[in-house]
DNA sequence: AATTTAAATGCAACCATGTTGCAATAGCAA
DNA sequence: TTGCTATTGCAACATGGTTGCATTTAAATT
């Protein structure tokens, strides 16, 4: 079960998102609110969030956590088949409005998948 | 640069890469090893094994690192658009020999690209 | 408006994964 | 056998994330 009150750190939290347009790494959103909220209140507000399907979770290339916004996410069936597109220059990740097919695989039930492409992003190839 | 010489942790790190089909966690690994050799050195072997192109590493689900025996890669060139599954019950992580074609995608050079496929495998799925 | 209650928070302490610097060890070529 | 340098072990550190518990607070109830 998800958020059941407008608290401060929601609010905060929802509203770093407002400002973003790509995922934000739990660790730079830390940084950012230290002075406002906990950490440990803000892994518990993201989960709930990502249990409401407000936000979704992608691991980066070196294993850290990202949130981004979901566009199209229902509490229980969240979209996780597009894919997200990290920069090996600046780190950045953001979702990619494109559909990636996974093919049925024997003898297993596939569930979810994450797809991570590296490359470089727009600002970088210059 | 990779490995130069035949150490016995090199011997006993592959040893292991020998009998397991699948990937292999570092932290299993350590485990594993741990009263033979210390964890930095796991760790370094493996980096070098990479760069090799002996080995390849997977991020896991919860942003932890596997390796498996790299089949047709090269020093230089890793196939890494094979996908890997992840049984969600049982942790496992397997190497999927099916190819799945990432698109291109506008203003953005594509470099590497991880698919991790989440689901039951065929052990759990009884 | 005052009361009540459970959800939400802060804090401190903890855990796991992974990394670094440096001194000691050991392959292997000469 | 000697000498060079790759490799290793160790201890200490860094980072990302979690836990238990006491306190606070949103919001429903009176």
């Amino acid at each position: 079960m998800g958020i059941t009150r407008k608290t401060k750190s929601v609010e905060l939290i929802l509203s770093q998102f407002e400002e973003e347009s790509g995922a934000i790494s739990v660790s730079s959103l830390v940084e950012r609110l230290h002075s406002e909220i906990n950490k440990t209140t803000i892994y518990r507000v993201l989960e709930k969030l990502e249990d409401d399907g407000v936000v979704h979770s992608i691991i980066g290339k070196s294993g850290i956590k990202w949130y981004a916004k979901c566009d199209g996410c229902s509490e229980h069936k969240h979209k996780d088949t597009h894919p997200h597109f990290q920069c090996v220059e600046c780190g950045k990740i953001d979702c990619l409005p494109v559909e990636v097919s996974i093919p049925e695989i024997e003898n297993r039930e596939v569930l979810v998948s994450q797809i991570l492409i590296q490359g470089k992003c727009e600002a970088c190839l210059s």
